[in-house]
DNA sequence: CACATTCTTTAGTGGTCGCTAAAGAAGCGC
DNA sequence: GCGCTTCTTTAGCGACCACTAAAGAATGTG
């Protein structure tokens, strides 16, 4: 309601604004990235940022849930979707290293980069208790499997968990060092061979 | 020869004070690693810093090499000592599941973590050059396993080379969010899974 | 039109960055 | 003792940090 716009309106785009800050904490991460090389990506003066986005941390915050809603929403689409836990994460691993080495934005994943050396312990700590329950989710997907009989009775979810995990972080950094993706997707193959095979409920 | 030394002695410990910037440089990498935070760290004033290492890249270059040398160490034996690559990587991520969670030290392997948003260019391709050139090494173990019947002639030398790769930097950054010795063990037990069973080359 | 509201622009704040000149302190040979 | 050398201490360099007060500009409402 309200709807109503009172005062000069924004000469910015915010949503594209917000797209241009995405792509800074990308390619830099968050602690190394300053509020000036913010402004010049974005086109926009210092006191119109923190009008629009609170401060560096806040927008920071923004960035990440956009993050999570486009370029990174195929991992939980991937973890979502599938219908046993083996092909979830065949597809999450798949479509990371597509995603990873798309030349259309910053190699990697922002969630794990841009985490990296951050001293503000808030920044870093909500980072990695996005990464925990990332690993949280394969694991339960997982142990629902086993308790379904997909999976063999002694496998070790939270391990298989950590493993597929694991290799996603390394996946993750590879893109930043330059490994392309087809090379990815071969790193995500070989990861699957360490996954016990699937029953089918069925026999 | 002339190791006489003339002039005021140095009041501290060159190597004690290098082993406190290593520290300082994993806990929290090399761009957020301020000046102040290192002379803290190393209990002296800037400008012995200065004389003694040179500028804070000198003395990161330094201590790189001082943590191969170390702390690191272990890898490139792992590499060397063992008799195949599947063993020589298995001991690899079985030992790098011990040091990166060792709390003598900070988590995480250096060479990786502290590279992470790395504005300065030469830092960052140097660091990035050292895991490509680590990548090599496990490839050509590969490859030379393969040539002598050990491996399956079909075996992707390169793509084995690159999961066992990402499963040790995944690894490292589990280990920075917190994971135990063991469950990185476990992670390693489940990536050797994915490798193709050794043959012995007597039939 | 005047006025209130909200944005942008200009120009800064105190603080920290990597780094260093200059002066004082501590060892050597003589 | 004196001088020479090398270190440490003090103090501060210009540049950048995240952030903001104040003034000007652009819209709405009356």
């Amino acid at each position: 309601m309200a709807t109503k716009q009172r005062g000069r309106p924004r000469s910015f785009d915010r949503d594209k604004a917000l797209e241009q800050a995405t792509m800074e904490f990308w390619r830099h991460g968050y602690e190394v990235t300053s509020v000036a090389d913010l402004t010049r990506a974005m086109g926009i003066g210092a006191p119109s940022l923190y009008a629009a986005f609170g401060d560096k941390r806040t927008l920071f915050e923004e960035v990440l849930t956009a993050y999570g809603a486009t370029y990174g929403a195929f991992a939980a689409r991937a973890l979502a979707e599938e219908p046993t836990a083996r092909r979830a994460v065949a597809r999450l691993l798949r479509e990371a290293a597509a995603e990873f080495t798309d030349p259309a934005h910053p190699y990697g994943c922002l969630v794990i980069s841009a985490a990296a050396n951050c001293t503000t312990e808030a920044v870093s700590a909500g980072l990695r208790e996005q990464r925990n329950a990332n690993l949280d989710v394969i694991e339960s997907r997982i142990a629902a499997d086993i308790a379904a009989g997909h999976l063999p009775e002694g496998t070790d979810a939270r391990a298989l968990a950590r493993f597929s995990g694991a290799v996603f972080q390394g996946m993750s950094q590879q893109a930043r060092d330059g490994a392309g993706r087809a090379e990815l997707e071969a790193v995500a193959e070989a990861a699957m061979l360490a996954w016990p095979s699937e029953r089918t409920r069925a026999r």
